[in-house]
DNA sequence: TATTTTTTTTAGTTAAGACTAAAAACTATA
DNA sequence: TATAGTTTTTAGTCTTAACTAAAAAAAATA
């Protein structure tokens, strides 16, 4: 079994191994717990050891196969817990994070199972991220920014970029809901803000949300 | 907010004081902790520091109101874990100590609440451990030992003294469960068995087993 | 009461995981 | 390619919470 520490290292190189193509870099990992690089380092090598990474100095770092699973297995419960939150205990999806940070570290693959089943295997998490299954596998769907579509386009709202709590409940206040059919009308050229259709209602909202609102096109 | 550490002494003192009239004693708390009387001098010290407990060198320890109501939070949560987990993902009472020593350090308070309210506000965990309200207050009942019944006096079964796994189980198979009514009928002589009735059968138990079973007269 | 036994505390280590400051290695630019 | 800038690593500290061994205090017994 790991520590908190180091399940919290390998899931910060886990979401920063999808969007860095080569091996993840010590800073980043250092920005992503704001910690400090020499902390990274040390922390890199005992895992290392463990062979949960592969590393070699100034090179950055990579999961293994057994440090994606781990990793994997952390993503899987954080968001099965973020979902349980939501929808048996009446959280809202901004409150939901922090407490899945602690929830995420709960020893006991039973536990796990169960919740899958109570929850009746539930495939996103409340802002649309995937589950993870207990293999550790991430069933991706092509999802693009609602600023990238083009007039008339349709798709489905399936996630969000920016997470923070002020920017979901920005989204809650305005009636963006995940599952939602998004139509986009208008573009204004002056401020390149948006007109959008959803739930039957025409709202304007700006560029920078739109650059965080993921949308499957239908 | 206080370490995973912190609470485990705080709840191993909480339990000691209600066995103990006096103060707790340093050895009681390292062999509750399995750990040594060193430690739990410098961690006695530390805790007093902080008000949560009355120390005085080689007097023993006791609660302060504070430190009882950190103390009765972590049972609460422990309860209401291990009431979920039977009642909403199917694990047998012998299975969810272990778990809820885990969850019970979880810390949201709306988390709590939100438990509590999921769980229809129970009153007892699934060994029959009553469960403190939000204040820290328990609700004590009047329980006795089944072995100290008298010939043809009845009881329901409220709980259990001993709450290893091999006794939970043992219990299970021999289909003794928590809210069942008991009649004492006949003692052994020999060996000081006792028969028993519990849901329409007569069956016999030893007289350990008997001193491990709470009963409340009715 | 004196002595022995038990309990508790003190003093000094250890390991994990963080830190700072300085050195070393890579990368970019002149 | 030499140099400047950035990133990463090393070396040495700190804190928490454990440990062992020895000293001190309290309790039990002769």
């Amino acid at each position: 079994m790991y520590t908190f520490s180091e399940e919290n290292y390998l899931k910060a190189i886990f979401h920063l191994e999808l969007i860095s193509e080569k091996g993840v870099a010590t800073n980043a990992i250092a920005e992503k717990l704001a910690t400090k690089a020499s902390s990274v380092t040390d922390m890199v090598k005992k895992l290392s050891d463990k062979n949960l990474i592969e590393y070699k100095k100034y090179k950055g770092v990579t999961l293994t196969k057994d440090g994606k699973k781990v990793a994997a297995n952390i993503v899987r419960k954080h968001r099965l817990w973020e979902v349980f939150l939501v929808e048996k205990l009446d959280f809202s999806w901004d409150e939901v994070h922090e407490v899945a940070e602690q929830l995420e570290h709960i020893k006991s693959p039973k536990l796990v199972d169960q919740l899958d089943i109570f929850l009746g295997f539930p495939e996103r998490d409340p802002h649309g991220d995937p589950i993870p299954d207990k293999e550790g596998n991430i069933n991706f769907i092509e999802k693009i920014l609602l600023a990238t579509l083009q007039k008339n386009e349709k798709g489905i709202c399936i996630g969000v970029k920016n997470t923070s709590p002020s920017f979901l409940k920005f989204l809650d206040k305005r009636g963006i809901i995940l599952g939602e059919e998004i139509t986009f009308l208008e573009k204004e050229e002056f401020d390149d803000s948006l007109l959008i259709k959803i739930n039957q209602k025409e709202i304007s909202i700006s560029n920078k949300i739109a650059n965080n609102i993921y949308i499957q096109k239908i």
